[in-house]
DNA sequence: GTCTATAGAAAGATAGAC
DNA sequence: GTCTATCTTTCTATAGAC
């Protein structure tokens, strides 16, 4: 077979970090080498930096990315107006969304210790927005009276870390349905913040 | 000052395995090493290994001890009968005890990816055995017509989860005190699991 | 019990051929 | 755009002096 040559750079970008993005979230950051990397890509490590500074850049890309996709899928999500319709569209998206995406969430999540001092700070600040998405519903609806929360940013981040944790056991195919998931959790959070 | 000798084992020990706790929570296991652990004690790196046969059983150790420990202060915690007395018993005494190790409970939940195939499985049995405890608290409410949790795992799952948070957000010294925090928690979790 | 010194492997990143 | 080859650094772990 000939072998092939001209220009990937358009198919072999995306598989860098697709590649980095599995085995980061496998192995972490730390333990995972460039040239694991570059075999899970098939070409070799020199060849990675065609598509990346250095391996602190493809990580902090790969958060951002995530971060930025997270932010922008809420803003085109259909939500209701009252507090209560929106508090169950976002713990039904925050599922959803999460669980399309186990790699990147285990990323986002476990490797800002990772981050050098000004990526971190990026990420950070990206993340406090989609916090305060929450917090916002939350702090609504106390002031509506339709939900009893004595501290909004403190339920916020018992919500937030209570949804995330799908991630840490959901299998697909496994006894529950995805809907049936958000139906149960969403029963939980509604109950939690109720009068 | 004369240079000291003699025996520091007693003392040494110790301080190994509470450098490795800080900069493993810190910095990650992959991410560590044993020069760095060594620095901390104040010895050479050479010197570790009279305390430890290699890098991954320092791991390993840190983590058994962590969960055996946890296991054993639940046993000796003072819990009610009625599945709503042992719920509440349960929350605090999550919310407390991991707030008292934030570096081991790091650990713990971050490192499992890290930890050699057999010495993966000893700690994941420790752990089912924790999630069993509340798991079984969860259905006996159920049975007992106290709770209304239509997946006791699936509540499980999502309580622990939540509660253990708790770290992530926690400062020495913050807004809320601790027991203000437990008291907040307890109510979100009973409502929760409310008919 | 701890040190210095080092073996041996592997890491991130770069240079230059093709 | 990718390869091979390599520089330089750093790693885990061990050996032997004190």
């Amino acid at each position: 077979m000939a072998r092939k040559t001209g220009s990937h750079s358009q198919i072999t970008g995306p598989k860098v970090r697709a590649a980095a993005s599995k085995l980061f979230a496998r192995h972490g950051f730390a333990a995972v080498s460039m040239r694991q990397i570059a075999g899970e890509v098939g070409v070799q490590a020199g060849a990675l930096y065609l598509y990346t500074p250095d391996k602190q850049t493809l990580l902090f890309d790969l958060m951002r990315e995530h971060m930025d996709e997270l932010l922008a899928a809420w803003d085109q999500q259909d939500k209701g107006v009252d507090p209560l319709s929106q508090l169950e569209a976002f713990v039904r998206f925050h599922i959803g969304f999460h669980l399309d995406r186990p790699d990147e969430v285990f990323i986002a999540y476990m490797e800002l210790r990772n981050l050098a001092q000004d990526n971190f700070i990026v990420i950070e600040s990206l993340r406090k927005r989609y916090e305060d998405v929450l917090e916002r519903i939350l702090h609504q609806g106390q002031q509506a009276g339709v939900f009893t929360v004595p501290d909004t940013k403190l339920a916020m981040m018992a919500l937030i870390a209570m949804l995330t944790g799908v991630n840490t056991w959901y299998r697909e195919g496994g006894r529950l349905s995805r809907d049936k998931i958000e139906e149960i959790y969403w029963d939980m959070t509604r109950k939690a913040v109720a009068g």
